[in-house]
DNA sequence: CACGTCTCCGCAAACGTTTGCAAAGATCTT
DNA sequence: AAGATCTTTGCAAACGTTTGCGGAGACGTG
């Protein structure tokens, strides 16, 4: 079966397709009863416009691009349910690319965004990105751009962002009022903006009570689990232990926890731990793992919201960043 | 910045644009040195043609549409980077939807799918959906289809699952083997394929050692932790409790477990339980879960690969059923 | 030399929309 | 009654490709 075209509606109807295209839009000059009638013909043979002729004709489609480090990774999976959410009610779809950590993979897909021209892009952006240079392909496109949790800040783009340093600041303030005295930290990469952020609040909270930090409790290392688990026996072999750790995220705790637990450690008498998320696993292991909740659905809804304002004001306006709430989720880890 | 066009190409080349179409894609009506000729302009100007007036020319895209219930769920996620990393080699770029559960949210799915001309589509239909009627606009259309995981029997298309009988069968009877004798049964939606055999396979592994299936034994429920939960709690107040538990799947094995520790039971010794899927999670909590590993990641990379393979022959063809092998995971809740 | 056969390329139509412009008829104004 | 203005519609070009067909020139053949 083919799809019905304008021009099929327009011979139904006794119009020509200009006016079947404007009358299907509630053009202002095409007359009430027209309208009426045409959207009835049109609904009666559920037609609707091919998208790839409108495509075509307005050099833009109504298809919004999202780019993620992982699609597997709790935090994003449910970000882009969020996302999904308020593109679908406003009539976008979603293209769905993976950076798989990498930042050429990562140009590449702003290439093929782009190429498709698509309304829009979200991006959180990879591991190995140590500079916006290809995102600058975007701007120069004039296609609407937002990042949200990790950002590129020599970019101009709205932003949708947590406070990571006064979320980690939280987390780290919680550990010495708990009384744990040395405190290492599972850092992750530089270049992403939030856990350089979630470090300088690590430092500001131990630096509050006179302490400086440690150089050699600071590890660095990835986002994953098997980051966590590789930082933390390079911590069980020192001489003298931390007694709490602060993982940069979520998975790398609990990478660091399946260590301490194959050493026969306990938590949190042996060593404490706090994470940075709230993945649901946190709630789920025991002990459970205290972390910073992190409102991931709602950033991708907002990400969205944002995009689709953007997209809608014809890409102008000043460059917004929204900061949402974080809150420390305490349980038996600590 | 605008893009460039084939015009502008074959203005640089001196050549007409149909040339240079056929020179990009190697026709053999021309010249081997014009098409290098050409080549290099494109390439030098970094053009590549746009997929929106092709697609409109040829009435198809490179896009290929999926359709999961929930993305969120780790089984979903994960095969879903299964297919984007095939059909990202392939080329071909991936439309998601979810369908959130719902029937009518998949219908509506599917009519947008079919709107934007994918090349194919990749489902997993939802608990909700009791038949295929509206996968029936798919075939009509003579689009690819191929559904993984949860498969509509009444639809011709080519299908990846797992032998979810005998899964459940090896589940339960490494249950029995265990010395445990009254095994309840979290059972999942009926009109779900993989659910029913499931069921068939805890029928047929308790049958096997001369047991009648009790009727209060099984309980009838969704396929989230919440159901879980929610059918423990039914079993927990029965007067005569089973020894074991055998859930449809992870998400209810987890919302059993945490009723059961809420209840102050242990297990396994008060009660064992396994799942099916083998989620990350099921290896974190303690006890480790008992449960049957799904490929997911290559139930995702092969669905896509079946679908690719589809669309290159034109449709054609028997369909395919591709069964992937399941394994018994061992661990300490049973 | 006349003809047929290849090789290589361009013309122009087509895909299904959108939109500037023109124009026909209706209504108003003086 | 004759313009002027407003309302409503249609014409035709355009978006950037693909593709059937035709044709110009090169080459071979008898």
């Amino acid at each position: 079966m083919k799809h019905k075209t304008l021009l099929d509606i327009a011979r139904l109807a006794g119009v020509s397709p200009s006016t079947v295209s404007r009358a299907l839009r509630n053009h202002p000059d095409i007359n009430k009863n027209t309208i009426k009638k045409i959207k009835q013909i049109a609904a009666r043979n559920n037609f609707s416009p091919n998208p790839i002729a409108q495509g075509l004709k307005t050099n833009t489609t109504s298809t919004i691009g999202v780019i993620v480090p992982e699609i597997t990774h709790d935090f994003f999976a449910t970000a882009i349910s969020g996302i999904e959410e308020v593109i679908y009610k406003s009539g976008y779809t979603l293209l769905l690319c993976q950076s798989n950590e990498s930042s050429e993979r990562e140009s590449l897909n702003i290439d093929l965004l782009l190429n498709h021209r698509v309304a829009g892009i979200i991006a959180s952006i990879s591991e190995s990105t140590l500079n916006g240079t290809h995102f600058k392909k975007v701007l120069k496109r004039k296609t609407p751009l937002v990042f949200f949790d990790r950002v590129c800040t020599d970019i101009a783009a709205d932003k949708v962002i947590i406070d990571d340093e006064k979320g980690a600041f939280d987390a780290v303030s919680f550990l010495l009022a708990k009384g744990y005295k040395r405190i290492a930290h599972l850092k992750g990469p530089d270049n992403l903006s939030n856990c350089s952020q979630r470090y300088k609040g690590y430092v500001k909270a131990i630096g509050k009570i006179g302490i400086k930090p440690e150089k050699s409790l600071i590890i660095s290392g990835g986002m994953n689990e098997i980051d966590g688990y590789n930082s933390m026996a390079k911590i069980l072999k020192m001489k003298k232990r931390p007694d709490a750790i602060f993982a940069v995220n979520d998975p790398v705790a609990i990478g660091a926890f399946q260590k301490i637990r194959e050493e026969g450690l306990a938590i949190p008498r042996d060593i404490a731990i706090v994470g940075f998320s709230n993945n649901i696993i946190t709630s789920l292991i025991t002990p459970g793992i205290t972390t910073i909740a992190q409102p991931s659905f709602e950033m991708g809804k907002t990400a969205a919201s944002v995009l689709i304002e953007r997209i809608r004001k014809g890409n102008k306006g000043e460059n917004k960043i929204i900061v949402l709430d974080t809150q420390l989720i305490i349980r038996d880890s600590a």
